[in-house]
DNA sequence: CACGAGACCTGTTCGC
DNA sequence: TGCGAACAGGTCTCGT
């Protein structure tokens, strides 16, 4: 479920108080967070998802350590530990839920971190795809990361000029996290739409106004979508309400809801781009 | 440097 | 009904 929005509900969700009382579902607003709990033990369900260090050594190096802090970094999860820093990525169907002492676990649970208190937190991931760090420094791993999306540097004269230094098709260079760290499949098509930009269009090729355009719909969706609490979609539940609010994403030959004009869907990169062939003309290449 | 293909995984949905 | 293909929120690595 992860790009930039459903990561940082989950992060919201995981800086609750601890007191609050755990629900009667696994909903996500309303479980209790983890700031101040310690780790008592650690139980790996699937060796890969620990990226680094080795199983054994992480289990060793994080017991007796309590949570200082969680934050987001781009699509990852930050869990402060002092001395060390856990990352978590969930890449495509990662999830993270905080558990009652006693709860048993769920069929594609990989990773789980049980606190002195009983209380645990699940990490749980269907395609295994999702990855754990256990580091010194974060930059360890975040180093390679662009900016977030609403850094204060990251101004429009910045962003146009990020976009010159490329020669790239746009919808393939928001995806890259190296350029802008938190976009994911969705929010790039759904940014583009709304700065009415051409999925094909080269990042070079694009005016002062187009990128200003461009910057203010990628905040704008972001914005949108965490307040709904990100997107739920199919059998990844996280009670997010975005997905009602898609103007082109998973809605090919949908009318546009500005001009009525079906959307399209073509592949790019090998990831599914959906857009509107009338509203996001595509500029002759110069 | 930019881009496409293949890997890594499991599950659901679609088409015949 | 059954079964294989296509597809899914991400990212890495390799070859051209």
């Amino acid at each position: 479920m992860p790009e930039l929005p459903e990561v940082e509900t989950i992060v919201n969700a995981l800086k609750h108080p601890i007191d609050w009382p755990f629900p009667a579902d696994t909903g996500l607003a309303l479980q209790p967070g983890v700031v101040g709990r310690r780790i008592a033990f650690v139980d790996v369900l699937w060796d890969r998802t620990v990226a680094t260090p080795g199983v054994d050594e992480f289990k060793s190096r994080v017991r007796g350590l309590a949570i200082c802090g969680v934050a987001r970094r781009g699509k990852f999860v930050l869990i402060d530990l002092p001395p060390l820093t856990m990352l978590i990525h969930l890449r495509m169907s990662g999830d993270l839920r905080v558990v009652e002492a006693g709860t048993p676990l769920l069929t594609h649970d990989r990773l789980r971190i049980t606190f002195e208190d009983g209380a645990m937190l699940v990490f749980n991931d269907t395609r295994k795809f999702g990855r754990v760090w256990l580091v010194d420094d974060p930059d360890e791993i975040l180093h390679n990361l662009g900016l977030d999306p609403f850094a204060a540097e990251l101004t429009p004269g910045a962003f146009y000029d990020a976009l010159h230094k490329k020669h790239s098709r746009i919808k393939p260079l928001l995806l890259d996290q190296r350029f802008i760290a938190g976009l994911g499949n969705i929010y790039s098509d759904e940014a583009l739409f709304r700065a009415k930009i051409h999925p094909l269009t080269l990042s070079n090729q694009l005016t002062p106004v187009e990128a200003a355009n461009l910057l203010q719909a990628i905040r704008d969706v972001l914005v949108e979508s965490i307040a709904r609490n990100g997107s739920s979609i199919d059998w990844v539940y996280r009670g997010g309400s975005f997905q009602n609010h898609f103007k082109v994403y998973q809605c090919t030959g949908e009318p546009c809801e500005i001009c009525g004009t079906p959307i399209e869907r073509i592949v790019l990169g090998q990831r599914s781009t959906h857009f509107c062939p009338n509203c996001q003309l595509l500029k002759p290449f110069a």
